[in-house]
DNA sequence: TTGAAAGCGCTAACAA
DNA sequence: TTGTTAGCGCTTTCAA
């Protein structure tokens, strides 16, 4: 009533020009004499113009088809947890005409990685959305992207060089000094710290070295502390890892864990439970099924969320909004550092939209 | 290309009627021959049909005023908070011919509550975001709204008698049980936990012994435990105010302090430091910049974060939905409990959308 | 009770 | 380089 918006009808007027040539200035689709741009940009200028994105949509009747390239969801319930927020995601864009196809690679297998990133080069989709967990095999891919025009948003991993429309995931670094600071939390008795890296293939190496480069700093800005920090790197499919693993809490003056991979912390927290070692503090990652056991029995004290399933489905949203709403996305999208309890771990399991 | 989306035409033709009368069925306005209301139901039973809610928005160009109640954000940087989630939702949606309508009340008066509670009944919206925080006062405002069959949408607080549209807002009562599990966590010397209600008026009291008799609760749960528990409820306009909570102070045994409102936390907090006393764990409210501060020099342990920025922009968000796109909302959005610490709080600060 | 048709704001094809 | 126009899928008015 009070201020009708403004559509480009109007602007049109003003400028005294055609809808159709406001649209093209608008996109800048070219074939604007420089009068008319001059006009139409200066009615803009004025008029703080809010395209009605929803008469956009509607306008522009298109469908895209949005690829996304992540590890198998059935071989770790982390990536499970990604490919869940992207089926949430596409069922609800679906509507709008987006399609999303999912191009699954083995986690252990970089070629793997590189097969299936060709195969979404050759798909021709309209949008990207890529977990880049192997550095080297994922620059040139982002090569190839960039030579065919083709937006790509890059979640979990982040890898600055590959320039994408945006990142979605968290600040590592960080992420490790959160550790740190929950592992050293009201720990009184001097003794030793120890960061566990458990994973299958040390490919994410950057990834666990940045939160293991946080958990140290941290101490170092603490200043002088009772701790010792040791640090390992563990296959648990080397057959030594067991005994490696019991060598380490075999050790009394043990006090404290991080563990820098979910699948990890669970593998440690059945360790831990079986050893009855309920007074060695235990810091992982990630609200799945196997952490939650263990975070209720009290063998995990904190764990940190790393949301993988609203990082998948949000990183479907930008690309949406990029290509359907040509809506400006944020470049790096942190998300927060959630440090989940005992005794809130519930209330994040409920609605899942936050 | 695959599967075109069904439209209200698909359906019209597959029943052997026109789009007006499958949309009298659509949204039962009547006037349908049972014939016609057969076949249709018929086919759409078959069909699963999912409107294009971007369309309808647009068809039905419509505009919507919503009223939000709420407490003078001037009075208390908490419900600034507030304040600013729905400014957020405003600028977001104006765009759509929504209209948000303040009507801020003081914090401290019931009568001006059920004033400016009145007034939004006289002004007669499409739609009413409300925290109603005076309970008694609350109830005979929500026959009224009902009566009008205007939808309302609580936050901050529930009122489940007052059956809403929907509530938005936390478990107080599982927040109280993170108070105590922050307070507990690592403490082995004996001694004395307090719990803290700070607040010029006891309109919260509900709210605030919800939060209480979670935190005792945890330690009933837990058994024989080292501490004692006390509990004050205190004005900080009460001239005896600053005596009692320094005697507090005084105890020896002290070992932490639970507060329950977001001021009281920073209140709490300058003492302790006036005090010197860090080794005091203190676990309180909200991101407030006052409360940030204390968190960041290590005065404040722990901040449980109530979102309240997050709440009430979501609370428009849900009205917008119901009225807009006619979309179901869920009853009740509780909000996950947040943990704060130094060390994840700028996590936290950085985007607002999570 | 029904169907036809205009219109929501924008896009994009087309003719001029 | 321009303006005109026919959609997009749905709502809503109006005449039949």
């Amino acid at each position: 009533m009070v201020d009708k918006n403004i559509r480009i009808k109007d602007i049109a007027k003003l400028a005294g020009v055609s809808v159709g040539t406001v649209d093209r200035v608008l996109h800048n689709r070219g074939r604007v004499s420089p009068e008319a741009l001059k006009k139409v940009t200066e009615v803009m200028e004025q008029i703080d113009y809010k395209p009605n994105l929803i008469a956009r949509t509607l306008g522009s009747n298109k469908n895209y088809r949005i690829a996304a390239l992540l590890p198998d969801p059935k071989q770790d319930p982390y990536w499970a947890q990604s490919n869940l927020g992207i089926t949430q995601a596409q069922t609800e864009w679906a509507q709008y005409g987006i399609q999303v196809e999912l191009f699954l690679f083995d986690l252990l297998d970089k070629n793997s990685f590189q097969k299936m990133a060709h195969e979404v080069y050759l798909a021709k989709p309209d949008g990207i959305l890529i977990a880049p967990i192997f550095y080297h095999e994922a620059l040139p891919i982002f090569e190839l992207f960039r030579e065919t025009d083709i937006p790509y948003v890059l979640f979990n991993t982040n890898i600055p060089e590959a320039s994408p429309l945006s990142f979605i995931g968290q600040n590592l670094y960080q992420s490790g000094r959160v550790g740190a600071e929950l592992l050293y939390f009201g720990q009184h008795q001097p003794g030793t710290l120890a960061v566990l890296h458990i994973d299958e293939d040390i490919h994410d190496s950057v990834h666990l070295l940045e939160k293991e480069k946080g958990f140290r700093e941290y101490f170092k800005d603490k200043g002088k502390i009772n701790f010792s920090i040791i640090d390992f790197i563990l296959n648990p499919k080397d057959p030594s890892f067991q005994k490696q693993l019991e060598e380490l809490l075999e050790d009394p003056a043990l006090r404290g864990i991080f563990v820098s991979t979910s699948k990890g912390t669970s593998v440690t927290a059945s360790l831990l439970e079986k050893h009855g070692k309920k007074d060695i503090r235990l810091v992982g990652y990630d609200i799945l099924d196997e952490n939650l056991r263990y975070l209720k029995s009290g063998i995990i004290d904190f764990l940190i969320n790393q949301n993988p399933k609203r990082q998948a489905s949000l990183g479907i949203s930008h690309l949406v909004n990029h290509l359907m709403f040509k809506k400006g996305t944020p470049g790096t999208d942190l998300f927060p550092l959630e440090v989940i309890t005992q005794q809130n771990v519930d209330s994040y399991l409920g609605s899942g939209i936050h």
